[in-house]
DNA sequence: TTTTACTTGCAACACAGTTGCAAAATGCTA
DNA sequence: TAGCATTTTGCAACTGTGTTGCAAGTAAAA
């Protein structure tokens, strides 16, 4: 049992219900920001239905419990809001070679200066690239010409 | 008529149409990244189908001769491949009031130093925040907290 | 002018995400 | 503990961007 998750809810003031507990138990032991469709694979058999997934998570997102990105699968991702900043979370890599999105937290990332009269709220770097495993094993697709 | 349009199709060895050279020019004309919607709106009754469009638009970035980026609202906007760099685009600024996005062309914006192992292609920036109009204005429906 | 290959438009489709509503679960109150 | 108001959930239908297959149209080479 994962009493972070239900410690979460609390501070959320959210009701402990079954798909909650499943659906931040996704998210806790994730590595990578998940998307809709993975947190359902995650979770397997018992998974809530996806309006319930979207629902819950348009709620911790309200709470600032948990932040999403659009990457460009048209998807969104989430992930808690773990080692995130005040104005941006850390950067994240997609590979374009396997497709796996990870996050880079260990990066300094300066904010962008912005123009006189720009308030910022929130900065967000992504990068493609290869990532360390399909270098090494060179199984690339195609190095794309850059 | 802008020549410039046809200069450019023919050095991406495509044919001149009348539907790509529409394209181009709205391209062309525009201050910031344009959405498919944003073109047919832009060219007006005499807009190709959409199909046509995402099709050419294909073709240009395939060529090189346009960027895309994946916003938010669900849709990829489109700008020439003007200014910028090998790796890096400018970064898009998006208001949070009025939804506008425009390019940030005169700002620094030093690469991620990426770990060992990863291999970078490009970056993206995307910053949310409050323009300078709607600062001005004072109209911002909601000063979201943070 | 003829021919060939490329372009275009249409209709049908794919698919992530949203909405309305009825049924079920939660937890508060008596 | 039973009853009740409120929140949560699941289902089905829907929305809107973007894609695909195919037949008809057009550019430009021969």
């Amino acid at each position: 049992m994962n009493s972070k998750a239900a410690e979460m809810l609390q501070s959320a003031n959210l009701r402990q219900t079954g798909p909650r507990l499943a659906i931040l138990e996704a998210l806790l032991e994730a590595k990578a920001p998940l998307s809709r469709d993975q947190i359902t694979e995650q979770i397997g058999n018992s998974a809530p239905n996806k309006t319930t997934i979207y629902r819950m998570l348009t709620q911790l997102v309200e709470k600032n419990l948990v932040h999403q990105a659009y990457l460009e699968d048209r998807t969104w991702h989430f992930e808690l809001a773990h080692n995130c900043g005040r104005h941006q979370c850390h950067p994240h890599f997609t590979c374009t070679n396997c497709e796996q999105t990870r996050c880079l937290t260990g990066v300094s990332t300066p904010l962008v200066k912005l123009p006189k009269g720009f308030a910022m709220q929130r900065q967000q770097i992504h990068i493609d690239g290869i990532c360390p495993d399909c270098r090494a094993t060179n199984k690339t697709k195609e190095m794309k010409a850059f």
